[in-house]
DNA sequence: GATGAATGAGCTTTCATTCAT
DNA sequence: GATGAATGAAAGCTCATTCAT
């Protein structure tokens, strides 16, 4: 990749989390970018060719995330660090995963990051630990957490993230 | 409202909620609604007037689901009609809530629904209850309703949504 | 049909005529035409929805040119019409078949204008006087008019159209 | 010329010929012929560049044609040569026929191949035949060779050639 | 000789909005 | 109140061409 491929990722994330995908015109990303409007369509092929290299890119971001949770052993631990995740978001980092988020409402056909697999352990966790209705519980987790996230990418530093956090693994006896 | 306005907003906010308010031209609503494109602007003046009004309109109808709420004295009671909201979400306000989630994530001027002051008596209820940080516990129960309205919005019936909301009551000794 | 319609088509005839489809600009015909560049695709929906509009017209203008020949029950009398034809092009419509020519080098697609139940006539009307292979005949004044249609489309005036007409009609006895 | 020169000329021949000048673009005859788009222009200078390089080269296969024709002394022979050659059009020099013929229609600066000499020759055998008037039987004959080619480049093998090719012979009692 | 990154002008098309009727 | 013709700005995208390597 080039420097200024790299470029127009960035200007494209930047401004596709702030002002939503079809907000966003080319023109804008170019510019943002320092670069011309013609290079985007040549590196990218399209608009939505652009989103796709940023979801692809993020995907990947998202993987080094999960994979050492798949590791784990200890179900306590894991549920421990499953439950971290969304309180940990990274600043750069942020905008992707506001990007991410709003994508989910707008088009059925940006799933790309799946945590499928992460949420299969996770059952097992709460059944390891002797939880009576792991599959019930897996569901409200995975509200807690998206809930979690939504309100940590859009009013981050309106509340104590240490503390909700550390609230939440109480009542999951975690701490 | 005439009758034609009336189509013009039901029309509006089927297309809104689904590709999104950037997404929808005013000529596809124009079209989905049988009616000429002038008229949209001769009734709401603008894009974004259609939209306030979509959004005024549906203010009206989210007070009418809070305020019962707040008449509400015992705290059990009332957090638990608090839980069960999104879960009770109807099908023709389906679209509603969907739009206005996935608002959110565009601009921040769009807040119009407010549920502070619900908030505020669920925190005194945790208090009654004897709850050790209400103030934490209230941020927990926005961030799980959020997920669980999100969840409710987005795919719908791919989950048992009355076992779900019973553990979560049976979490919060509601049951 | 507006008034507006009908100066967008003139240009954009008038234009593809003689730069052709694809070196006209919509933007050209939309300033030869004096109306807004947006007018064309909501009239005619596309650069090719125009070319289309102009080509139905042209068909039914040529239709008013066959089917007086259909009519007509003297063989001599109608290969002398045939025949005829491409040398009575009228200044008006020069233009139009001017861009019908040139499209047929240009994709297969373009054969709107169809000679063939005229053809069928005159090989009938080629047996009829006796020719031996009424069949071959009619491909070969197929092949002249199509090359006097070209010459004549292309380098009008440089030479003298009744002195060939004649000339043509006396090789079929039919002065 | 280089092996790529060569490549480039004969995908820009395939594609001009098949979808016309305007209507290909330098990157895709680059694709065509395996080669960068740069490189392109560092041969041919421009695209233009590029199109008069193929009409130079088709300029010289048509002399090929058209030398040996200069040089027969009998009339008959040489009419009967003349009539020949759109039927014996071969399939290498198909596209460039075509090209040549579709460019007649774009733009009059390109009339690069001429066969004026010919025609000059084609008129004394006319005479020299007791032909009454040999100027008009020329421009029927070049009506009629201009109309066989075009149907032969654009529908070939719809029609019997050979049979085509004969009767003409016979009408100019040739044979 | 050859590549491929980069440009900028121009292309077709869409869209919110206005206005005469 | 309602239509639909009309606009002009901006959108996404293509294209011939240049240039550093």
């Amino acid at each position: 990749m080039t420097e200024k491929q790299i470029k127009i990722l960035g200007s494209a994330l930047e401004l596709f989390a702030e002002e939503g995908f079809q907000g966003t015109s080319t023109s804008k990303i170019a510019k943002a970018a320092g670069v011309s409007e013609g290079l985007i369509f040549r590196h990218f092929k399209n608009k939505e060719g652009l989103l796709n290299a940023i979801l692809v890119q993020g995907q990947s971001m998202a993987i080094t995330y999960i994979s050492p949770l798949m590791e784990m052993t200890d179900p306590k631990e894991m549920l421990s660090a499953i439950i971290s995740m969304p309180f940990q978001i990274e600043e750069t980092e942020h905008k992707f995963w506001r990007l991410l988020y709003a994508l989910k409402w707008q088009q059925q056909k940006y799933n790309s990051v799946s945590f499928d697999a992460m949420w299969e352990k996770a059952q097992q966790a709460f059944k390891d630990l002797g939880y009576s209705d792991p599959k019930a519980e897996v569901i409200i987790l995975e509200m807690l957490l998206d809930g979690a996230a939504t309100v940590i990418l859009l009013k981050d530093e309106q509340f104590n993230k240490v503390k909700t956090l550390n609230a939440i693994k109480t009542k999951y006896n975690l701490d």
